[in-house]
RNA sequence: GCCUUGGUGGUGGAAUGGUAGACACGAGGGACUUAAAAUCCCUUGGGCAGCAAUGCCUGUACGGGUUCGAGUCCCGCCCAAGGCACCA
């Protein structure tokens, strides 16, 4: 029998498929282990090669795992709801629900051809009624629930409402955004409206007024995440801040525990700083300053980092959007700071990053310093951000770049505190040296005078210590149709939940998908769009509102009753290993963390964190490959010879391509215009250039699973994937060295099989072969642990070498099963043909047995003045010139050593050697 | 500017501080074959010497250091990729 890997590959895929060998369940006997990637959304596109990386590593983990006796939860699903769909919804007509559904098959398609080993009857859809009805049930428990600092966690609303009634807003310590104060009689004598306004300042899911990131061309607010150098990252259309209100996550309420908790994750130390850096924890104190506007007196609160600067304060400055602004500007300079207001809300985003230009304008405002009485200007400038600390900082020009450089556009006094600084040019930032003209913090070291300088201001009343996140709360309203729907309705302009019996609230059908004229979103067109005759929320939830809590609907995804059941829960607990790209750094993997904890605070799970283990795949990069036309004719050279002709590259379809060789026929048909193309060869041949770069269709270098699996096999495409390097890093596809493991393969396949002969038989192995099996076990096992797929092909294509013409059932059963997890169809096939009946995914996995691959070592005494200090052991097989090597060293060291007495020398046969001195 | 990760042959990449370049691709040579495919064998970092077996020198971006010994650890520097970007 011939290696047929497309008749194979076919017949176990329908095999596991039938058995439902995947299938997974609650089972107390065994130890769980759950293995999830990160669900795709289903373009229209298809997969191409890159996709697949980290969906094979996780496979080939999950079906070692399950080799090793773990019950092994490995599912699949799609993130189906978000923009393309609906854009390509606007352009035709078509409702997104049935691009949708084709694109879900067309992926389900590629992806079996791949043999995963995924519980398919576990599979989530986010655009699934039943799916979504969990993510508005969640958004109902934020919009019910409040944060409470004191507790450290969430807690049902009603509670809060209880305090309020016993001890007015002062009794509770709760993540809040400028509540107003009140006595707990006060609270009782507000009206409904009232009350409910004041709540909305401490719901976890609310509805609030705050700038938002605009996108005019998608008619849409978009998070931060979604945003990225001032465009946004789905279409690069520019971005504005406008304020709006919109319903938002309180999100920051959790910033300090989604910083703590990464401590205990194995993440990748980028990916932790990446989210340390989103976040943002400074730590500082708000000081107060009084502000006068001419006729009024203010107290205005400030956040820095550096209290020990405050006697270098020679001006303060307000974010233009800040409530400041109103409060502090005088009748006087009014005309001027509204034309300033007005310049900077033309910008967008992107001016606004790329000018880096000083403007600023004076408020006509002081404020006092309260260290040192003394009378600074209030100026208004864009490089102050309204949405952190206050919103108004204390400038010290002396000792901070930003407020240097404003300084010296405007002309304002900079007053160096620090001794020797020499800030003629520049600000000296550093965090180091002795204070001076610093009261009494003269003399201190900076280290000393930031807590001195924090005490002090505690003590007299006028600041305190305060921590500050980066972390913003997440705009949780989009202005679109294809997402969630908001399960609140409007009475009186108040919002209501909807009960939790009229869940899931479906999407409308409408006619069609873009917003109405007057902006409002689609959903306003939806006829009857109401509950109980008021009219329900026209937003949509974003996309990560669907993939937040997925895997938690994996463990018990048919749940009619919870978002997952107790016992469910309770035994899968959390994923263990989570496979992704890195882009989810800050957006899905801060959300999915948050969205975990809050339903932990209220008992619904029963872990903290959801990602224990995480691992980021690396892209796969395209090569592409060019032709060079001679310009104004139609005549082509080959690569060695373009130097000697002005040409145009030209990107060609790498499926005309073999091994940088053009297919010239191939060529010639593949666009009518090259049908009469001449050719200039080199040696008979012509050569393509070649690039890396992103995988895509207008660069003609796309490859597509599929015609890999027709090719070679899908347990090829499986092997060279992990092959090809580490699976964190990225790298380029070159189909180029498929070949060698398809080779491999093969040689794998002739160990069992010469022609239609069965070569297996039961004669005892030798020593050799049992010496090249229990190494590759070994290997496997640890490099499966650390992620190193690519060095396990290596040793078995080494340990394959070895065993060469080997064909005992001794070696060849253990062989398989180590096979499996990576080429699962030819393991499943000669499992089969070795005589077992059951599927090989549930075998035991071979024990690893040392004395096998014991070392043959030969002991060399090491010696210094004739006198032997200690032994070493190098294996007998290796070079004498290594040996010499080895000794040569070893014996410098018993030099060093010389007389003293030695603790202990530690001797792994052949590699290192470590002496221990008393 | 700040943070993170990395820099090894023609290519992808191996190497617990201990013989750098495993394994594979590509390339070159050979065997089998009428021929091709398939399969197998040999050579392949660079340089030098030798008829040859082989030997010697050099080599992991660059400059220093620690060590008997450094691709690996430390300091500095350059470059690349990714992230953040007025966060006070």
């Amino acid at each position: 029998m011939e290696y047929d890997f497309l008749r194979i590959e076919k017949k176990w895929q329908d095999y596991w498929a039938g058995h439902k060998t995947f299938k997974a369940g609650i089972d107390p006997s065994r130890p769980k282990y759950y293995v999830l990637d990160m669900f795709p959304y289903p373009s229209g596109a298809g997969l191409h090669v890159g996709h697949p990386l980290g969906y094979i590593a996780s496979d080939i983990y999950s079906r070692y795992k399950r080799l090793k006796g773990f019950n092994v939860l490995h599912p699949m699903g799609y993130d189906a709801f978000g923009l393309p769909a609906e854009q390509y919804a606007i352009q035709t007509g078509m409702h997104p629900e049935v691009t949708t559904g084709r694109n879900v098959a067309r992926y389900r398609e590629q992806l079996d051809r791949i043999g995963f080993s995924y519980d398919w009857d576990r599979e989530v859809r986010t655009c699934d009624p039943e799916f979504y009805k969990w993510t508005q049930w969640a958004f109902l428990k934020m919009f019910g629930s409040w944060y409470d600092n004191a507790a450290g966690k969430a807690r049902p609303i009603e509670e809060l409402v209880g305090a309020f009634e016993q001890g007015g807003s002062s009794s509770v310590d709760a993540a809040s955004d400028d509540a107003p104060q009140f006595t707990a009689a006060e609270w009782k004598d507000f009206s409904e409206k009232e009350k409910s306004d004041i709540l909305m300042h401490y719901r976890i899911a609310y509805r609030g007024e705050t700038a938002v990131n605009w996108c005019p061309r998608l008619c849409t607010v978009l998070a931060n995440d979604e945003v990225k150098e001032g465009v946004s990252i789905r279409g690069g259309y520019p971005v504005v801040q406008k304020k709006m209100t919109q319903w938002q996550l309180r999100v920051s309420a959790y910033a300090g525990r989604l910083l703590d908790g990464l401590d205990g994750l194995d993440w990748s130390d980028s990916l932790k700083e990446m989210q340390r850096n989103w976040i943002g924890r400074s730590y500082g104190a708000e000081i107060v300053f009084k502000a006068y506007n001419g006729d009024r007196e203010y107290d205005m609160t400030i956040f820095t980092t550096r209290p020990d600067t405050v006697f270098g304060v020679t001006f303060m400055v307000l974010a233009p959007d800040s409530d400041w602004v109103d409060k502090l500007t005088s009748a006087g300079c009014r005309a001027d700071v509204d034309a300033y207001l007005e310049s900077v809300r033309k910008k967008t985003e992107r001016e606004r990053i790329s000018g880096k230009a000083v403007t600023g304008v004076f408020s006509g405002s002081y404020a006092v310093n309260p260290l040192t009485g003394d009378k600074v200007p209030v100026w208004i400038s864009e490089y102050v951000l309204s949405g952190y600390g206050t919103g108004a900082i204390m400038a010290v020009p002396a000792h901070d770049s930003r407020d240097y450089a404003f300084a010296r556009k405007f002309g304002l006094p900079v007053v160096p505190i620090i001794e020797g600084a020499d800030v003629s040019e520049e600000s000296f930032d550093a965090k180091e040296g002795k204070m001076t003209n610093s009261g009494f913090l003269d003399g201190l070291d900076v280290r000393d005078a930031i807590p001195a300088a924090v005490e002090y201001v505690e003590k007299n009343g006028i600041g305190r210590r305060k921590v500050n996140y980066r972390l913003r709360d997440a705009i949780f309203s989009r202005q679109r149709y294809w997402g969630e729907p908001f399960p609140v309705y409007y009475r009186d302009g108040v919002p209501y939940p909807l009960p939790f019996g009229e869940l899931p609230l479906r999407l409308p059908e409408i006619d069609e998908y873009k917003p109405t004229e007057s902006g409002e979103p689609p959903l306003a067109r939806a006829k009857d769009w109401e509950y109980e005759g008021c009219p329900l929320e026209t937003a949509t939830m974003p996309g990560f509102a669907g993939s937040s809590a997925y895997y938690l609907r994996y463990m018990d995804p048919h749940n009619g009753e919870a978002l997952v059941g107790r016992e469910a829960d309770g035994y899968w607990r959390n994923v263990d290993l989570y496979i992704g790209g890195a882009e989810h750094a800050t957006g899905h993997l801060i959300y999915s963390r948050f969205w975990n904890k809050f339903l932990y605070d209220l008992g619904y799970v029963c872990e903290d964190e959801p990602f224990r283990r995480l691992l980021n795949q690396g892209m796969i990069q395209g090569r592409s490959n060019f032709v060079y036309r001679i310009k104004d004719t139609n005549r082509f050279v080959s690569f060695g010879l373009k130097d000697g002709y002005d040409t145009t590259e030209i990107h060609v379809d790498i499926n005309l391509v073999r091994n940088d060789r053009l297919d010239i026929e191939a060529f010639r048909a593949w666009r009518p215009e090259y049908a009469s193309a001449e050719f200039e060869l080199e040696n008979g041949e012509y050569v393509c250039g070649h690039a890396i770069e992103k995988m895509s269709k207008s660069m003609y270098n796309v490859v597509n699973p599929d015609s890999i699996c027709d090719t070679y096999g899908a347990d090829t495409l499986r092997l060279y994937e992990m092959f090809l390097g580490p699976v964190e890093q990225s790298k380029p596809w070159d189909t180029k060295g498929i070949d060698g493991v398809h080779r491999f393969l093969k040689k794998v396949w002739r160990m069992f099989w010469d022609g239609d002969e069965f070569l297996v038989n039961d004669e005892k192995a030798t020593p050799d072969e049992l010496k090249s099996l229990h190494k590759l076990i070994a290997k496997e096992q640890e490099d499966i642990e650390n992620f190193s797929f690519n060095t396990t092909v290596s040793a078995f294509m080494i340990a394959v070498g070895e065993l060469a013409g080997c064909s005992k059932r001794e070696i060849l059963e253990p062989l398989t099963i180590l096979l499996s997890p990576f080429a699962p169809h030819m393991a499943e096939e000669l499992w089969e043909a070795l005589g077992h009946r059951e599927s090989i995914a549930y075998t035991e996995y071979p024990e690893y047995d040392p004395a096998y691959t014991a070392e043959d070592n030969c002991t060399y005494p090491v010696s210094f003045n004739g006198k032997t200090r200690f032994t070493v052991e190098l294996p007998k097989s290796m070079d004498p010139a290594g040996v010499e090597a080895h000794v040569r060293g070893l014996e410098q060291t018993a030099r060093y050593v010389g007389d003293k007495n030695i603790a202990k020398v530690i001797v792994i046969p052949g590699r290192i050697v470590n002496i221990v001195i008393k």
